[in-house]
DNA sequence: CGTTTTTTTTATCATTTGTAAAATTTTACC
DNA sequence: GGTAAAATTTTACAAATGATAAAAAAAACG
């Protein structure tokens, strides 16, 4: 998915901010496994994915817990460092062999205070993710994990075909062994 | 909470913008055990609590499912609503008789679309909204649910000491049950 | 202050989910 | 294509959580 698709999915700029936006970000590529963030840094970048799917996880007694997957148009970014200024709790691995846009964060704050409509731009960023985020969060507290595992199957059919499943175990809150049942009982 | 305070917290606005938007909100009061907002409606007004506690909840086969508590300074809103004007999930229930401050959205967006800082002011808003909303998601990935009982206990004494605990074991996401059972290993 | 209602705790039993290990299937690579 | 490695499923057993009912405690109210 190309730049100019992903900048107007997030908000309709006019053409010279959509430019003064675009001369920020740079393309660039990595190998399936790389870890492209990591917890505990204040990371200095964000990326949109052009190609290629990532993952989201943090460290718990030597577990790792995936908490989000990313796809072609979605961002990669670490909200603490991107909003707070402080470290992150999450890694970022690449599932896949991924092309990425990347844009660096103080670029886009100074962009901020000088456009109003870039400054709009980053409000309706943040109020998308917000609206996916909290989605996810009442998906969990209300529904069963079977439930959640249907609803994945349904808005992402790509992300389990794509992703093994004991990450997938791991975003819907089970263990691998209760996400096998699951899919037994579908049969 | 002053509504001064709660603005400043959000965002530090230059003096004009904040007389701007403070022209827009006004003071309003509700009884213990109104609902203010409903599932299932495009809401025009946001609330900022000036004193008192409320809860977020969503029904699921006739069972309140409560997935959000708020209190002075915070901000009620159905994001949905907000965001995409669309139907939200959360009945908000006041637990407490409160007096809020009332800001009707379209008068908010308007603002955005003209004062530069009002827009940053509203970015802000949401990534702070973000930040949090993120922090329980991965919260409630990552710890059990005793855990949580206990970051609940520290973060938000008050919350356990205001709301009744059928209310804080559905926001854990456990029975009223297995939380005395947590509560009686505690002590 | 005493009564009623609501909230919280406790006890018992059934169900679900987890852990560990083995069996099977799929994938990667020489 | 064959072999090794990785991923997935299955099984057996253990631990945790849920459902239900009943008792105890706390709160609301005349």
């Amino acid at each position: 998915m190309n730049i100019e698709k992903i900048l107007d999915n997030i908000y309709s700029l006019p053409e010279t901010s959509k430019q003064t936006l675009k001369k920020q970000i740079t393309e660039v590529s990595f190998p399936k496994g790389h870890i492209l963030l990591r917890a505990n840094r204040i990371e200095k970048n964000i990326y949109f994915i052009k190609k290629g799917i990532a993952r989201a996880y943090s460290n718990k007694d030597n577990i790792e817990i995936t908490f989000w997957f990313g796809k072609e148009g979605d961002t990669i970014i670490s909200m603490k460092s991107y909003i707070a200024n402080l470290k992150g709790y999450e890694n970022i691995e690449l599932l896949e062999n991924c092309e990425l846009y990347e844009l660096k964060t103080v670029n886009l704050q100074q962009l901020f205070e000088e456009d109003i409509h870039i400054a709009n731009f980053g409000r309706r960023f943040a109020e998308k993710e917000l609206i996916k985020t909290e989605e996810r969060l009442i998906s969990r507290q209300v529904r069963t994990a079977t439930e959640r595992y249907k609803e994945l199957l349904k808005d992402s059919p790509d992300i389990i075909q794509r992703v093994q499943l004991g990450h997938i175990a791991s975003y819907l809150g089970i263990t691998q062994v209760s996400l096998s049942r699951i899919r037994a009982e579908m049969k």
